[in-house]
DNA sequence: ATGAAAGCGCTAACAC
DNA sequence: GTGTTAGCGCTTTCAT
């Protein structure tokens, strides 16, 4: 392993004077001696050790991103926000997966980045049980929730829930529905009740109370959608459902296919995400839209902050903005 | 900071006999002391801090794992496979993101893993430029390859794309069909080249050479399916396609919709990859899986032998077996 | 503008 | 079984 000494060695200087030119630490050295030191560190296949520099500084330039599962479609567009704005700053990424639910998983996924200086960390649609929040919080790293959010003092950036679900059901209500299901309706302590609310809140506006089975609770997932929409039966009074998820939204439309209903024409639909998977579906999906990429850009730009000691940002709790996309899967109502 | 100097005050012992017991070097110690130590250090809210320990052992129990693309749906498979694997023997995972074309974003990525002690990296699906595979080499940690081959030395483990291209095809020339073409056949180097001589191959074996606008190249995604049908038109000849992911057959398989035509009866599609899309989408797809949570498994397999001075696997290029799942879109030619 | 020296927190001989 | 000691490679005062 080559080291700075090896270079200082070669080139005739001391290690301190490596160190700083490869350090770029202001230029207060005669060219000749940065291109002496250059040329040696490259010709020697010089690699900087980033543990020992870490040890020392106590700090590094790496943000950590925390994954719940690696099958959401949409944590790409977030890391891809991500990677962006950190690369403006000369951050680098390292991410790290756990599956949300299991309490132990999650712990070592955490410690796996809390046991480096890393500069910050960012925690995509994790719910993080309460043991590991408060390792979480003890490890004095600057953290980040991202496209979820919470009803305590927890810093995050996600979108509105529950203006989502009021959103996506008035956009239906405006159409003249009246009957709307709610299709794959999640567990989770607040996007679940948030979302719920909105839709709720949508449907009171037009004075209709949504019978119990309107709300089909799921995970997110293609066969929620499915199940919702065999809940619902192919003569179902519903004439719109708002979905979950896009997934959620598909399989409610191939099921319906499946009932040998037409889509818009006997059933809308909208999802929610709005990832590449409403446009790869027919009809298209119409759907609110999450803007996941600059969830991970102002992450980003958090983390920068509270690096640069911006105490005031440190419990901030931000929303992004949501839009309505129209495609193809919703129609007026005919009633 | 609590540091092992702390506990070890505490405890009224030396550092190296606290750093023996949450190292758990041997059992060599009372269960008193071990008891006590354990005790400080969860009293103190010790963390181990990693870049020490990587520093003196020059040596980490992390596998680092570069991935080309945010966007390929396969690759959460393969991470799971490693995830899982990693799980079993102790090992973390880290993930860093960089895509394929740029050499100088790859680079960035690599110098992320290669600074620190990795214990070993996969590359998904990058092709890495010469200079970064020389980079690579030198840092003299273990890493493979997985779901991409080559024609060189590299250590890989990754589907056999000549059988790949081949059975997609053959399974298509059994079922009566004549006229298919291959959509969306990429520009790597070796990935397209055997594809499409395992595409010739088994229709050299019925006596058919395939007309020059049969091959339409593409990038995997679903607008390279959409062209690629676009070209063949709604009064193509062709009565089977063999597509080159499951997204560019989506593309196909819509595009053959929107000229009126029926799949499977005017037309047979052939995905490859066999990723969820295949279920999601009416009819579903038939196509050539690959077993990607395999390659994820194997790839921790490779690296943990070469961690423990197996160099007879240290260039060993691995086929992982892929297999034929028959869904709805392919039917007999009536020709 | 550069050198000398100290030390970040940990592990691993080597003693006893 | 446990203590002592010597670094790992780097950064950073403090000199000069």
């Amino acid at each position: 392993m080559i080291t700075i000494k090896d270079i200082a060695k070669r080139v005739g200087v001391a290690p301190s004077t490596v160190s700083r030119v490869l350090g770029n630490k202001a230029d207060f050295y005669t060219a000749e001696t940065v291109e002496k030191v250059r040329t040696a560190a490259r010709e020697l296949g010089y690699k900087k050790n980033q543990s020992a520099a870490e040890l020392v500084k106590q700090h590094s330039n790496v943000i950590a991103a925390v994954v719940s599962s690696v099958k959401t479609n949409f944590a790409g567009e977030i890391i891809e926000g991500i990677q962006k704005e950190a690369a403006e700053y000369g951050y680098k990424l390292i991410i790290v997966y756990s599956h949300s639910a299991d309490p132990v998983e999650q712990r070592s996924a955490l410690m796996t980045v809390i046991e480096r200086p890393v500069m910050g960390i960012l925690l995509l649609s994790m719910a993080l049980s309460d043991d590991n929040l408060t390792l979480l919080k003890e490890s004095q790293i600057p953290f980040c929730f991202l496209s979820m959010g919470f009803d305590d003092e927890r810093p995050f950036i996600s979108s509105d829930d529950e203006e989502i679900g009021y959103r996506a059901t008035k956009y239906l209500v405006d159409k003249g529905h009246r009957h709307i299901g709610f299709a794959g309706l999640d567990q989770y302590p607040n996007t679940g009740r948030l979302r719920l609310a909105g839709y709720k809140k949508a449907l009171a506006e037009v004075s209709v109370t949504p019978e119990e089975y309107w709300v089909q609770s799921g995970d997110y997932s293609y066969e929620s959608g499915l199940k919702a929409m065999q809940q619902y039966g192919g003569k179902t009074d519903l004439t719109g459902v708002v979905a979950a998820s896009d997934m959620v939204a598909i399989g409610v439309l191939n099921q319906a296919h499946l009932f040998g209903m037409r889509v818009p024409d006997d059933l809308s639909i909208i999802g929610i995400d709005g990832t590449e998977m409403c446009e790869i579906v027919q009809p298209q999906l119409t759907s609110v839209s999450q803007d996941f990429y600059k969830m991970g850009v102002a992450g980003v730009q958090r983390l920068r902050q509270l690096d640069l000691k911006d105490q005031s940002v440190k419990n901030k709790q931000e929303f992004v903005p949501i839009k309505i996309t129209e495609r193809g899967s919703v129609s007026p109502s005919l009633n």
